[in-house]
DNA sequence: CTGAAAGCGCTTACAG
DNA sequence: CTGAAAGCGCTTACAG
């Protein structure tokens, strides 16, 4: 290595050993190579019409030899660019995640847009994620729970649409509404002769959900007297042991209605576990609609999400907000829709 | 309207109604709006020291009434921006695709890359969601399937890294290998008695699978004979329609190894509709380790894929490739595990 | 069929 | 603290 030219000092750890990082080629290194000026590049690249094909043959070669790319920031400058989603969702392990994504990017791609992904339940570096994604996309969809917080100053005018943050929020948003469909499920267990229901709640502090509460309602005002319990956290788990406590008892429930479908999975596991049947003993609903509630044994019965509708809405607000054309409705409202299976 | 400056004809839809899309803002036009130079609204904007305050305020509220949103192609194009990983996957409604995509969101975002989300297995559309990913990614990864084929010259230099298309692959890859673990499930079923085992394999056109065989071979050399069937498509559904059969027999197996879990599952559900218990009367396991196998009841046992180590090395050759420094080694290999669950 | 010029929207030195 | 200049890598007219 003596006598070799080196930039970096003697201690430098990228001045040794094998083929460093070498300068990406650019147009300009193609067409030297080539023999030809840039726009004659460019037209063998991007397959345009007026080059000769054997020039083109040669400007080719030359791109291979070179592994040479094209710099999508170049490019982009000038074309404008593909639109980009930016896709937020707070843990992508729960599959209402994915099965949200899958929709969303579906529909993305028949609009021409790509989609981003980032999971913002990541250990700490939220901020940070949400930094690097706002530089990188168009519009930003998704559960930003807190962090839509002080949206305008941290993150100027990056359109925003949140995901079923209340209809009194600032930004553009879509909102599920499970009412319809918690009137049809209690209705459903009325006619099914449901006595001692139950609604499993998730572990939201000190409050209870709004769906837990419409239920509650719901059931009331069908003259029953429905039980309140929360899980202490609202994963498959806990629901499950909270099942587990309340069938012990002298008269158990005769249905669980849970808070999510994840969770009415747990509540199926705890029953199973006692030896108790479902429905024949007790019927077992939950809330999401997420495929794999058709798959197991027994299907669960659920308030379905639209997801297809949730990425429809999704796609022409963010249309709407990237063409700076905010003149439409900027709240959606999505309804669950009550989808009876075997569990109910 | 009459009277108003328009660039289009009369009959052109877009020069009716509502507030036209508006020309973008860039840096000049906040520049002019503040009555500063463009470097100083660099400053305002990236927070950067040389500005002061009352300056950078007046900046600032230009932008926001502008709503001015720094371009990514500028700026990218002068910053290098960050790194972008495109991630091709085949279903997105298959859980497993999402498991996948989580372990490597989450990888990514460790590293500082950003990923694209695709689904190719959309109608259709696969060849124009490549083209566009190409343009937009610095690396794709992913189950590309025939995809593969031609490549280089359809998209030139952009790096490949490819899912479990096998050792011979010319392009950089990840393999799974399930061997071991087949193995050691094989043990497992003969420690446990099983005498009756049935392979229930995808449906491969005319072939068996490796791991479908490797199962089989593994059966064998431990004295059993193993009956092979396969499901006339690789879904739960149809897993179920086959198990149906095969457990109504006079001599019904005692095991089930089916091709994944999603099959496995569709395996537990025809074994509950005919009043089996696994896995006292029949034993049953799957492939993949998806997280709802934790959630079924009973739980499944299957052979697990190791999502995290699968990411880890999509990143390690993602940086290596994009770095344009393929002195690594570009195959890598992750193995599955054996999970033992109530189900075998 | 090929190339010289202009410009897309930014940031990074550098000069005041 | 602020601004004039240069340049990132590409494509789009335009001229030959």
């Amino acid at each position: 290595m003596a006598g070799s030219s080196r930039l970096t000092g003697a201690g430098d750890p990228e001045a040794t050993g094998s083929p460093a990082t070498r300068r990406r080629a650019t147009i300009l290194d193609v067409a030297a190579a080539a023999g030809v000026s840039r726009q004659t590049v460019t037209r063998a690249i991007n397959d345009m019409p007026g080059i000769s094909v054997e020039t083109k043959r040669r400007v080719l070669d030359a791109a291979s030899t070179l592994a040479y790319r094209p710099s999508r920031f170049g490019r982009g400058l000038v074309t404008g660019g593909d639109s980009q989603l930016g896709l937020v969702v707070s843990d992508l392990t729960n599959p209402y995640s994915p099965e949200l994504a899958a929709a969303v990017v579906r529909r993305a791609a028949a609009e021409g847009w790509s989609v981003s992904l980032v999971d913002i339940g990541l250990a700490g570096s939220a901020d940070r994620l949400l930094h690097s994604l706002h530089a990188q996309v168009d519009v930003i969809v998704g559960y930003l729970g807190e962090w839509a917080l002080g949206w305008e100053s941290r993150f100027g005018a990056t359109p925003l649409i949140l995901l079923d943050a209340g209809a009194d929020s600032p930004h553009a948003g879509i909102n599920l509404n499970p009412a319809a469909a918690i009137e049809d499920l209690a209705a459903h267990f009325v006619a099914v002769g449901t006595r001692r229901p139950v609604v499993l709640d998730a572990s939201e502090p000190h409050a209870t959900s709004g769906r837990g509460s419409a239920m509650m309602g719901a059931l009331e005002r069908r003259g029953l007297s429905p039980e309140l319990v929360h899980a202490s956290a609202s994963t498959p788990e806990h629901a499950s042991a909270v099942t587990a406590q309340v069938i012990r008892r002298a008269t158990p429930p005769d249905a669980i209605f849970a808070f999510n479908d994840l969770m009415a999975l747990g509540v199926l596991s705890a029953c199973r576990h006692a030896g108790l049947d479902v429905p024949r003993d007790i019927r077992v609903a939950g809330v999401d609609g997420l495929t794999i509630g058709g798959l197991v044994a027994p299907t669960l019965t659920t308030l379905a999400v639209d997801f297809d509708e949730v990425a429809r809405h999704t796609l022409e607000l963010a249309v709407a907000l990237g063409d700076r054309r905010p003149d439409i409705d900027l709240h959606r409202v999505v309804s669950h829709r009550l989808v009876l299976r075997e569990s109910a």
